[in-house]
Formats: structure tokens, C-alpha cells, sequence
DNA sequence: GACGCATATGTCGTATCTGACATATCGTGT
DNA sequence: ACACGATATGTCAGATACGACATATGCGTC
């Protein structure tokens, strides 16, 4: 696994490395985990190529800096409702948010 | 607006009719209920196509008939994350969630 | 190395979602 | 008309996600 997901997963509230997560995480819960992490990372995308800050995308959605920064982490408190939301609000599109999960990782 | 929709939205907890949902529907607003809508009738067309009962899904994914049902028709009730999670669940795969969402209505 | 700005992390009270249960409605066979 | 399996609807206590705030870390500029 390279590093850089590995640093996301861990993020996520998945800790590699643990007995739990290499007996336990089931097919399932690991595509949903990658799910949010490619929809965290696309929101992290519609962001910057906006040159926006976070605190200027929480104005937008109705959140706080925080929130936004757990968002762009795929922080486990972060549901999927908010990011697709907050991917509408921020003017995406239904169709390139389908895209963006149906790509693989 | 076709009457099957109106339907379903008014069961996602809008009402057409009435003031706010005229005047304060965002476009935002429509694409995300419009976007549970299609995972809710998809849900129900895996289920249908493997011939199971409401009961025998919620077994599978560890829920309740009821919520079953109220998947099946976008309840207020019911998140987007419940929904993708149960549909994992039931085998479906990441890239087809985002092939369903990506469709146009 | 102090300042300013952007981003990350921790915590908290409240709001929303959850499974479960009860119960109602539908559909179909007898 | 009745029975019965499937699906729908209402409700609730406990679980989880929410915005907000405080605070920490990074990172250029002076």
C-alpha cells in the first residue's frame, strides 16, 4: 500500500497496522472508505482550482474552517451526505460527483 | 413534473404545493434529492433482482425491515451514507453507485 | 524569531440518523 | 370474507454527525 493512502486511511479513523483493520475490514468497508476519500479528495480539487481558502468554502456551504478541514481529510466524523452537499453547493455537478466514485482508486 | 416523482419527493419530505419548497428549492437541493432518489430506486431494483424480501435484506446488512423500506423510498430519514454502506453491502460495487448517481434523471 | 494567514486537531452541546418495535396497509390465494 | 406474507408508516431511546469555538501547526515575509 503506498504511504500516501495509507496516511488517508489512517486519517479516515482507520488505523493500518492494527490487528483489527487486516482481519476485520471487510470488502465493503473498504470501498466505502475509498468512496469518501476520492470525494474528500475531488472537493479538496473544486477548492483550490477555485483558488479558495477554507475559510471562504465554509462561508459558501454554511460550515466552519474545521469542518471543511475534516471534509478535505475524510475525517471520521465527516458523513457523505455533507460532501455531496457541499460538492452541489459548491457547483458541482450530480453527474461529475457520480464520475468521481465511479473511478477507480 | 410526472406524477411518480412528485411522489417520491413528497415521501423525501418535500411537499410540492406548498411555499417554501416553490420558492426556496435550490437547484442544490434538487440534484441532492434527486440523487438519493436514484440510489433509493436502485436499491430496490438489486434487491428485486435477487428476489429477496425487505426482511431478508435487512439481515444481510444488519438493519430493520422497516428501515428497509424507508431506504427503498429516500425517507428524510435515511442518509446517503446508510444507503451506499447497504448497498456495498449488498454487493454492489463502487464504480455502479457512481454510474447510478451519474445518470441522469 | 515574531508576525500574519492558512490549515489541522480536539472538544462540546445540539441536531439528526439509527435500529427496533408496533401497527397499518397492500396483495393474493383460498 | 379471511388469513398471511410483504411492505409501509409512526414512534422512540441511543448513537452519530453537525457547526462552532479554541488551539495547534505549518509557512512564507519581514
Amino acid at each position: 500500500m503506498d504511504k500516501t493512502k495509507q496516511k488517508k486511511l489512517a486519517a479516515a479513523g482507520f488505523r493500518t497496522g492494527d490487528a483489527k483493520d487486516f482481519l476485520g475490514l471487510t470488502d465493503e468497508e473498504a470501498a466505502f472508505v475509498e468512496l469518501k476519500l476520492a470525494l474528500a479528495d475531488f472537493m479538496r480539487d473544486v477548492r483550490v482550482e477555485h483558488g479558495w481558502t477554507q475559510t471562504h468554502v465554509a462561508r459558501l456551504i454554511g460550515s466552519s474552517q474545521s469542518r471543511v478541514a475534516k471534509m478535505e481529510a475524510a475525517d471520521a466524523s465527516v458523513s457523505i451526505d455533507l460532501l455531496v452537499k457541499s460538492l452541489l453547493a459548491l457547483g458541482a455537478t450530480r453527474k461529475q460527483v457520480g464520475q468521481v466514485i465511479s473511478r477507480a482508486a
